[in-house]
DNA sequence: AGGTTCGACTCGACCACACCTGAAT
DNA sequence: GGATTCAGGTGTGGTCGAGTCGAAC
């Protein structure tokens, strides 16, 4: 890995493909990350501009440098001084995401214009978007749907997390108000069902419950400056009006091919390189050692996910797992990462900044996770196939297991009685 | 407003036995 | 040190019943 693409040889490597474990220009990231659906999954981000070979997880401001988490702390975890830099967490992505809409998850980084159409924009509703840690993804055949949109989270200040954000939303919230200025987001989107972008301050609707994890994200530095496209894109920029006609910004926002259900999970958490500080920050003073275990468990990469309950309104499945997909039914159960989360008032949180009742707020979050813990399904990992085979074979008498040939009232195989 | 009743719901215990694990030979 | 034997522990699913909770009265 280094400064040169991996795969052409050729350009400058832009981005770190973990699943491929390569560095890629931006040019051969869409070709490579285009093949097919399964490249498409591929989570893909900007690198480290310092050692050039980790994926980079923080954009520093004042150095405008890229950072892996390694560099990161190297630079800025024992320095007083470079401490006190503003860092920006970076986005992943998956999928094949239009230059405008890089350039949106990394506003700070590439202010590219759109290519214009291509099989890649063509399948933009597939496209998803990390938040780091919080895997964000949307599309017409995923059920786990993001909506985050936001490029940046403050990281060197926590207080900034308590502050409200910006969420999407799929309620009929008029958008004039739902979409901030800077965002060029066409404002003719008569889709309802479709998310929508909230400002600080505005109420978020009912039916969504997770407002708190919302709160997160800041939209201030999305721009849409489509400059260096070339630079990054090796090619020229035919029309640029494309980006939108294209979908580009649409499919960014999720404003296109979201189902309302999709738009109804909620995924916004802090990202990985802040969540690890923040995890470190939280243990001492987190009173569930569980909690604080089954975050750490995840710190790898986890991956937050929001699974709408069918049927359920407002309720969603929030669970954590690594990169491995292999979770115990443990780290299913009350992971207590998702009951700080919901809590909405973490412990090393500030008082409330609008000087609101934070009581009332607490109160309404412990409802909320009383809710969602009431409808939380815990599955149950079977750990020996044989034993599941043997046990469903057994017969049993009011659901115990009997001796084989004493008499039985069920039989799983025939479904008769004995007697 | 406080107490009682009732239905809905959750969760642990129970059962037999093949399989797994570790100690002993 | 490796192979074998043995004993004890573990896990599997459907059902039951105790306990909990919220709504209705």
């Amino acid at each position: 890995m280094g400064y040169v693409c991996d795969f052409c040889g050729e350009q400058r490597s832009m981005v770190y493909c973990r699943s491929d474990a390569a560095c890629l220009c931006l040019s051969c990231d869409r070709n490579v990350h285009s093949a097919n659906a399964l490249s498409k999954r591929h989570s893909r981000t900007l690198i480290c501009e310092r050692c050039n070979s980790h994926p980079a997880s923080v954009r520093c401001a004042e150095e405008r440098i890229s950072l892996c988490q390694n560099c990161d702390w190297m630079g800025h975890g024992t320095s007083t001084s470079a401490s006190t830099h503003k860092r920006q967490t970076i986005n992943s992505y998956s999928g094949c995401p239009s230059a405008s809409e890089l350039s949106s998850i990394w506003s700070f980084v590439l202010n590219v214009p759109s290519r214009g159409e291509s099989t890649c924009e063509q399948e933009l509703g597939l496209m998803s978007i990390a938040e780091n840690s919080a895997t964000i993804s949307w599309g017409p055949t995923e059920n786990n749907i993001g909506q985050n949109a936001s490029g940046v989270v403050e990281v060197n200040d926590r207080r900034e997390i308590a502050k409200p954000g910006v969420w999407l939303e799929t309620s009929s919230i008029p958008e004039s108000s739902s979409v901030p200025n800077n965002l060029d987001q066409p404002t003719k989107s008569t889709n309802t069902s479709l998310p929508k972008l909230y400002c600080p301050g505005t109420k978020c609707p009912a039916p969504y419950e997770d407002a708190d994890f919302y709160e997160d994200f800041n939209m201030d530095e999305m721009d849409m400056n489509l400059e260096h496209y070339e630079e990054l894109f090796g090619v020229t920029l035919n029309n640029s009006e494309e980006l939108f006609e294209n979908g580009g910004i649409d499919s960014l926002f999720g404003t296109k091919d979201m189902s309302a259900a999709d738009s109804n999970c909620q995924g916004a958490v802090a990202a990985e390189g802040s969540s690890v500080g923040l995890v470190n920050a939280i243990q001492p003073a987190c009173s569930n050692a569980a909690s604080a275990d089954s975050m750490m468990s995840t710190k790898t990469e986890p991956v937050l996910c929001f699974t709408p309950r069918a049927g359920v309104p407002g309720h969603a499945n929030l669970s954590f797992s690594g990169l491995t997909g292999e979770s115990s039914p443990g780290d299913y159960q009350d992971c207590g990462a998702s009951s700080m989360l919901l809590m909405g008032e973490p412990p090393w949180g500030p008082p409330c900044p609008d000087g609101s009742s934070p009581s009332g707020n607490r109160s309404d979050a412990v409802m909320r996770y009383k809710e969602k813990k009431k409808t939380r399904k815990f599955e149950k990992k079977v750990r020996y196939a044989s034993r599941k085979a043997r046990a469903d074979v057994r017969r049993r008498v009011k659901g115990r297991f009997v001796k084989a040939g004493d008499a039985y009232d069920y039989d799983p195989l025939s479904h008769t009685r004995s007697f």
